[in-house]
Formats: structure tokens, sequence, C-alpha cells
DNA sequence: CTGAAAGCGCTTACAG
DNA sequence: CTGAAAGCGCTTACAG
């Protein structure tokens, strides 16, 4: 079967490319093509089993259908939940979507969103590793279309979807505090994402506002790259000084899951001695020793809007003095990792 | 920042759009262009941000440097996994991949493929429906540069990458029986994929091989769309007829996770009971109650092989005739929801 | 209704 | 060493 092009198709019907370009573009009626024509196109189309091309479409016509997502990592099924969503909805439209991970190495996402560019996407779905503002603001200065998710620049103007930090950790501490727990650790990132910010923020002033004291050795700070070792002592720390809490919340998944881990290897009881609660979860939190409560992040909802976003973005490449801004609501998914009020 | 092309940059620096271009493909020392004209360019072009349009180059030089990945999920940590171990491997040498979910839905998976061809990419990797022979054997004949991993057409010659997956069962069968288990049930899906039929098949013909008798009631095929419902009655079944099982082998991760769940559920305990052991896992796998044994897949090699033999087969577009196929191996990994030998 | 022609932004023989 | 030119496969005014 040979690759078979418009002008073949053309010369074998005896019709100029132009006819059959704009018959197999729909637009055969609109130009007044004869029906008769436009069902000899199609089918010759058809059984010769023709296929565009898209490079030279897209060349043609200066857009390419496809947009661009970069997040830290494609594996994490946080992301792998949203590029799903944004995957199924592009798919809708006849949009393609090329993907990276950037590793939360902000050299690397340069050079993927750089390559991006290069491929002509109409537009990028970012979740930054917030270290990249320089591009981000030279991207945004062009008039190029793309929208943060999960990570945001504080100080700079975009579009952007994000999930509502600081009140998901409250839910979180005053879920706890309504148990009756009353010493509350925070295990989180010593990142300086913003939402890690926002997560201890929300940790820190609902506890002052439920009028608890909030002491800095409160909050453990790990490093991504040794979270396993360091959640160790995190806890060992949390659970020993001066006197244990009887509860943490983990920022992350991940850290909840170690945490976890660490607490039953020192004998620790879940929930009887320490409740804990996770911010996002992890597919078998509810099949975990004890099932793992947890603050729902809406995947689905930041998929979705991102790509709605952006499509707006990419249709109406417009002043853009305004940015949408979306903060979206967590939920509180309790199971048994916090115990009952006794 | 306007965009700038090729001819921009010719023009203000009085050359010809040849040089440029020659230069900027790192051909000028090969084209004999003087040291000075290749820095001058170099630099213009990283002053003035000068980004090739991929889709130019690529209509002209007839490769898109872009392949495609479809799975039935992307969301699915184990395809997740291999998409990231895809899109690491491509990056490093200048490709880009586009990804999409066919949601084990044939009809979609032939859009897919369709839409990739069309869009240049120059292979495919697939984790076929297994209902797709018509289009995999076209594929085939046309020489398009494809492999498929996970799932692949028993009577179809390509090239591909498996997992060994029957040897993943029989490891299984082995590990409970050397246990002490004497009465296994197994827990699959009633699809027509080849690799459920290897599963089972390993799962039966190790317990025949140990000199123990095979029932089909033993095995409870779960319909995929209905598997929260259906694993419960399988459960059910299981435990029951005619005596209780006292071993459950599961034939993917979300059975074994929801197997775990509708055991806890109906008061049997685990492994005291029923000892059990999935096919594949889930990250919190080790977290769960009991920590799940599980024969564990080699998603890192999955995604590599598949790589390097999807690039192999786009450089060396030849003959074709011999076909390669691969089969990995799994490991076990021991946790917990098996016991130990008493 | 239909065709010739220009153009999208590159690459690459080919001729000097 | 360098430039003019053709070509990649489409789309789309424009002129009949």
């Amino acid at each position: 079967m040979k690759k078979i092009h418009l002008k073949d198709i053309a010369k074998d019907l005896k019709l100029s490319k132009t006819a059959v370009s704009l018959v197999l573009n729909n637009k055969g009626d609109e130009n007044k093509i004869s029906k008769e024509t436009q069902k000899k196109i199609i089918e010759y189309a058809k059984e010769h089993n023709y296929v565009p091309n898209q490079l030279a479409r897209g060349l043609s016509r200066g857009k390419s259908e496809t947009i661009g997502l970069i997040v830290p990592n494609i594996s994490d099924s946080f992301y792998a939940r949203i590029a799903d969503r944004i995957e199924r909805k592009a798919n809708e439209i006849g949009y393609t979507v090329i993907y990276s991970s950037s590793y939360e190495n902000p050299k690397k996402e340069t050079e993927l969103i750089q390559a991006m560019v290069n491929r002509q996407v109409e537009g990028i779905i970012i979740a930054s590793t917030q270290k990249n503002k320089k591009q981000i603001e030279s991207l945004k200065q062009e008039k190029f279309p793309f929208v943060l998710i999960d990570r945001f620049y504080p100080d700079c103007d975009t579009d952007y979807v994000m999930v509502d930090n600081s009140d998901g950790t409250k839910k979180a501490v005053e879920h706890l505090l309504g148990l009756g727990r009353k010493k509350l650790g925070f295990v989180t990132l010593n990142s300086e994402l913003e939402v890690m910010d926002q997560r201890k923020s929300g940790f820190k002033n609902t506890l002052q506002d439920a009028g608890l004291p909030f002491e800095d050795n409160m909050v453990q700070e790990i490093d991504r790259d040794d979270y396993v070792q360091e959640t160790k002592s995190a806890i060992e720390t949390l659970v020993s000084y001066p006197s244990s809490v009887d509860a943490i919340v983990f920022a992350t998944h991940f850290l909840a899951a170690e945490g976890l881990r660490q607490l039953k290897k020192v004998g620790i009881r879940v929930p009887q001695d320490v409740a804990i609660i996770s911010f996002g979860e992890l597919s078998a939190f509810d099949l975990v020793d004890p099932p793992i409560t947890a603050i729902k992040l809406p995947t689905a909802a930041i998929g979705n809007t991102a790509f709605d976003m952006l499509m707006n973005r990419i249709k109406t490449k417009e002043p853009s003095h305004h940015h949408e801004k979306r903060q979206l609501n967590t939920s509180l998914e309790i199971r048994r990792s916090c115990g009952t009020l006794n």
C-alpha cells in the first residue's frame, strides 16, 4: 500500500488539488462543489486510505492542533490522572497532546518548554517547578498561550488552576481537632514551592485560630531527594519532643505513606497513639492499615478546567490583560487513620 | 518579541538561508563555512531567540522526530511508569512522544493509531486492546514501525515486549504451595486478552505439575466494567464452595486490591484464613493491611526495551521479516499477605 | 463550480 | 565557501 497524496488523488480523478482539499476538509458545500464530485473524492480517499500529512497542513495553516503538557512526574498518580483528563478532552476536539516530565528540574523544564514551542504547540499546560520564572514571564510577554496548574508564581500574573491548599490543611486540622486531638505535627517538604507554604500556613493558622499554640518544632521539613530517611527522623522527633504529638498531617501522599511506614516500624499505633491525615492520596489508601484519611484533590476538575482555559486562551489571542485564576476545592475523605471521638 | 525566521536572520546577516540553516544544524564544518560566519550566525540566533519550526523541518526532511504511545489507560500506574521511561528515552535523543488512552475500546484504538499516523509519527508503541488485528496487520504490511507491549496478537508476527505471564503466576502458585497452602483460587478478568490466558494457564499448569487437582470453579472470571460487584461474589464463591480455598491469586493489581477489601468486609483474615497474592502491584501495596505479596512487573525494562526496539525498527526500515520478541521476567516481592510456613 | 498559483518555513542537492 | 532554487504536502485567496 503506497502512501497517497493530495495530488495523486487529484490526478486520478482529473480534478484540482483545490477541489480535493476543500472537499476533504468539509468545505465542499460552502464552495459549491457538486455532490457528485464530493462523493467521488470522499470515496476515493477512503478506498485508498488517504491520510493527510498533518505536518504540511499544520505548516500551511499555521496551527498544529497540538498542545503540550509538562508535569514534574508523569508516573505520579496525581499528574497521571490530570494527564488523562487533558488527553480525553483534547482528543474530543481532534487535538493531540505531547507530554514531558521535568523531574522538578528547572533547567529541564526550560528545555521542555522550548522544545514544545519549537514543535509549534498551540499552548502548554504546566505544573511548574516554580523556579522558572524568567521563561514563564517571557512566554507571557510573547502572549504564548499557557496555563499553570498545581503550582503558580505568586508575583507573576498568569492564568492558573490551583487547589485551595490552605483550606485543605485547614480541613485536615479541623477534622483532627474535632476528634479531640490536641497536639499536632506537620510533615512537609523543605521546598520553596508556594503550595507548600500555603499548606503550612493553613496548618498554622487553623491551629492559632483555635487558640492553640504553634511552635516551630511542630513542623518537620523533609528533603524530597532523601525523604525516606528524613521522614524517619521527622517522625522520631515528633513523637518524642517534648512530649509526643497525638496527630500528624502530611503535606503529600508519599510523605504520608512513608510516615505511616515509619510509625508502624517504631511501634506507634495509628490512630490510637497518633492520628494521621494525608494531603492528597494514593489509590490504595483505603486498603492501608489503617485506611488513611485524606484531603482529596480534584484531579479531574484540574485537568478539565486547565484544558478549557487553555483552549480559550488559544482561541481569543487577545489583550490577555486579564488572567483567569481558579482555585479548586478539596474534600475530606474520612477513613480510619484519625480514629473517632472518644 | 517577534517570531523570527530563517530568512530574517539570513537577511540581517546578509547571508543565504542555506548557510544559516546549515550552521544551525551543525553542518557548518562539514560544509566548510568559516568559523567566523558560524559564530556570527549562532550568536545571532541565540540573541534573537530563534526557534526553528519543527513542522516545516519535519515536512522538509520527511521525519517528524515524534513517536506515539497508546495504552489502555495512562492513569493506571503500570502504564504511567512505562510512559515515563519512554518519554525519558525519547527526550534524550530529541524525540517527542504523543500519547493517548484507548480505554480498552478497539474502535478508539483504531482512531488513535490513524490520528498518529496522520501526524507523521515515525513509529508507535502500543499496548493494544488485542481486538484490532486488522489494523495491526495492515500497519505491518505497510512496514510502519511499531512495537507491541504488554499485549500481543498470538497469530500475528510482530515485534513485541511482553512479560512472562505464565511464569509469573507460576511463581505465585509455587510460593503459596511452598508455604503449605493446599487449595488455591484464581480471580481474573473474563477478557479475551491472551495475557490473561497465560496467567491462567500458569496457574493451572503449576497446580497440575504439583499433582494437585484443578477444577473449573477454582477460577473466577470478572467483568472489568463491574469488577467491584463481581469481585465480591467471586470471593464469596471461593470461600464457600465446596470448602473454602486457603489462598487466592489475583490476576491484576486492582482485582487484588478489591479482593482484599471484600475479604476484610466478610471477616476473613488474611493470611490466616486465606493468603492472597497479586499479579502486578500498586505503589501502596506495602502499606496495606496486610502488605500484599506481589509478582512485580518490570515496567522500566518494558519501556526501555520497547523504545529501543522501536528506534531500531525506525532506523533500519528493512526487510523486517524477522520480528523481535522479548519476554521479560517478573519477580516475586514477598510481603505478608501469604503468611509464613507453619 | 473549478484551476493555477502562491505560500507556510524549512532542508538540501546543485551549480558556481 | 556561498547562493538560487526546488521541494516537502498541504491550504487558501484569487481569478475565471
